[in-house]
DNA sequence: CGATACTTGGTAAATGGTTGCCATGATTTT
DNA sequence: AAAATCATGGCAACCATTTACCAAGTATCG
């Protein structure tokens, strides 16, 4: 690999200058430029960022740090940060935390082991004392789909608990008394806060929570038929449910279909998220629209202002989930 | 952040010790190793990483491109190889290509300049002849999802030719002689492979090609319902679909319903990848099993035994894939 | 023509580690 | 007790670049 001491020599021209050109920082006539480009490209030379970074301290590079790499709700948030820092020219590092405590931990060392100039973080085991105390250290940190209150200026996130209100006020107003929800993990941010919503939507229509009607558990389609498995076998009737997001609500549609149920006849479901595929299950899925992909981009453009100081205009931190009513909710008729 | 010099003068040994310590290729007591743990926890040091890679010309880190971020397909590919890879300790950077010739380059560029111990591809647009190039490259390449004739040790393919015949025979094993296909885009090796596929299997049933029941369409949704909606033009009667993956089925089933076809009864459609939410659409999906994921951790593992010397049993290097039957085709009843 | 402003050269330190070498002292083996 | 082995120290070179500095050369301009 070509170096810059190469560079310099066949262009015949200082080290000094061969930086200057690359980094256009100081003024350097076209016809020097010229000569160091050229001889750039005849030896194929290309920077080596990790020795730029340590020399600089600076790394050009965010780190982002998800839970999977799969899954459409992952997929939508990091091809919008993608998509923003790379159109400023920086690029991202992206690892995973399984939601896990100790590999959240690691991937952000590793993230701030390298350089990073800040990281994007989408953590859900990890403690909020803990985020403090990172956002105390070196590394600039940001945080997406989760609101901590000491590091407001830091975060982007959606309000979850109106979210969970909308979902089930959009039962009760097509006349749904009996309305189960089947959450997330409860120890996750986002599930709590929707399930809340839920609550606070049945007490203002005087309709009281009951324990039969609720399940908790994974955020997948799996735990969306296990959820709804648990429900139907407590025998009590229920003719509306709320899901944690899209695939657990796909989970308990096949569920329910494949034991008896005619959708949306017999059950009225709202999901949760608006992942792409929502509207390609059948029948089309009513839902909330979390927007991922924006708060992806606005993540990165929060990081594009506060750490490379490129101003964007219309910063928004909190954002408003909305109802998207498709086809598988219907009035009550009975 | 503390350096290795502080660690060494707090422990009160030498800088050469630390890295003894740390990298563990040579031997070092008890006594001491503990002596330099613990300065380290106290001071909270963290290795540099981008340091320990610049002085080793070693960086532990893998470099793959995949052309999105979101999808589903890309979405396992990713999680096949960072599971792999993060359990051998080796983490990865990830960036995209989006299909474009200039940016899967300048990817690749990245990656390489970002001192990777390897890079894993999954690239569209650039030329085999590329790729061919820059294997000469110091920084070796491993190729996922295409195969490359003069870099078959380095390939972890897929027999798409075989998918594509294998679609389309079951739709032809059961009566349907009328079988359009929507392919994806032809400069696309996958899907030119899967669509030399559905003309091998036509032929075997003596069966000719017919312009009017094909289109070439994006690998998307869109893809599929802009497909299904030319073929539906043509006024050419057609019983069977075969399409170019699985998000492209469900666009094309989408538009099918709404235009008044009842599914499987008027139209049996067959997908390919076989991406989680194939089994989540309705009907469920008839399609291939393309096992990226495995594919995923298979490139990974070839990685660490060609890299690391890590030796990986069962390598395999060209995938073959399977039908998946649902309830998306049907026999041809008249 | 001389003053001024720009462009460039050359040098050197710094970034945070790795790696290999040799010397030294301690410990174990014979 | 001499010899061999082992653990460590101390040093220096190296990785590819940035950055600051000063000196020197060269246009440009009135």
């Amino acid at each position: 690999m070509a170096t810059i001491y190469q560079v310099s020599e066949l262009a015949k021209v200082s080290l000094a200058t061969v930086s200057r050109v690359m980094n256009g920082n100081a003024k350097v006539s076209d016809k020097t430029r010229e000569k160091v480009l050229s001889a750039m490209k005849e030896l194929g030379y290309r920077p080596n960022s990790i020795a730029q970074s340590l020399a600089s301290s600076r790394g050009n590079s965010i780190g982002l740090l998800v839970a999977e790499l799969d899954g459409a709700f992952f997929g939508e948030m990091m091809a919008g940060v993608e998509s923003e820092l790379r159109a400023a020219g920086k690029h991202i590092i992206v690892t995973t935390g399984h939601s896990i405590e100790d590999k959240e931990k690691e991937g952000i060392e590793f993230l701030i082991s390298r350089n990073c100039d800040a990281i994007i973080l989408h953590v859900e085991a990890v403690s909020d004392e803990y985020l403090v105390e990172l956002s105390k250290g070196t590394t600039p940190i940001f945080i997406i789909s989760r609101y901590v209150e000491d590091l407001a200026e830091q975060c982007i996130s959606l309000d979850n608990e109106l979210g969970g209100y909308l979902a089930t006020k959009s039962l009760l107003e097509l006349g749904h008394t009996e309305v189960a929800c089947i959450a997330g993990p409860q120890y996750k941010f986002d599930a709590k806060a929707r399930f809340k919503g839920y609550k606070r939507a049945l007490a203002e229509y005087n309709i009281p929570f009951k324990e039969e009607l609720f399940y908790s558990a994974d955020f997948k389609e799996t735990g969306g038929s296990e959820g709804i498995a648990h429900i139907m076998k407590q025998q009590h009737k229920f003719t509306g449910l709320i899901c944690g997001n899209d695939e657990m609500a796909s989970g308990a549609m096949n569920y329910a279909r494949e034991n008896g149920l005619s959708l949306p006849e017999d059950l009225s479901v709202v999901g949760f998220d608006d992942v792409i595929f929502a509207r390609y299950i059948h029948p089309k899925l009513t839902t909330i629209l979390n927007p991922v992909n924006e708060m992806g981009k606005m993540a990165a453009k929060l990081v594009l202002q506060k750490i490379y100081q490129i101003k964007e205009p219309n910063i928004q931190q909190i954002f408003k989930p909305s109802l998207i009513v498709r086809d598988s909710t219907k009035l009550l008729t009975n």
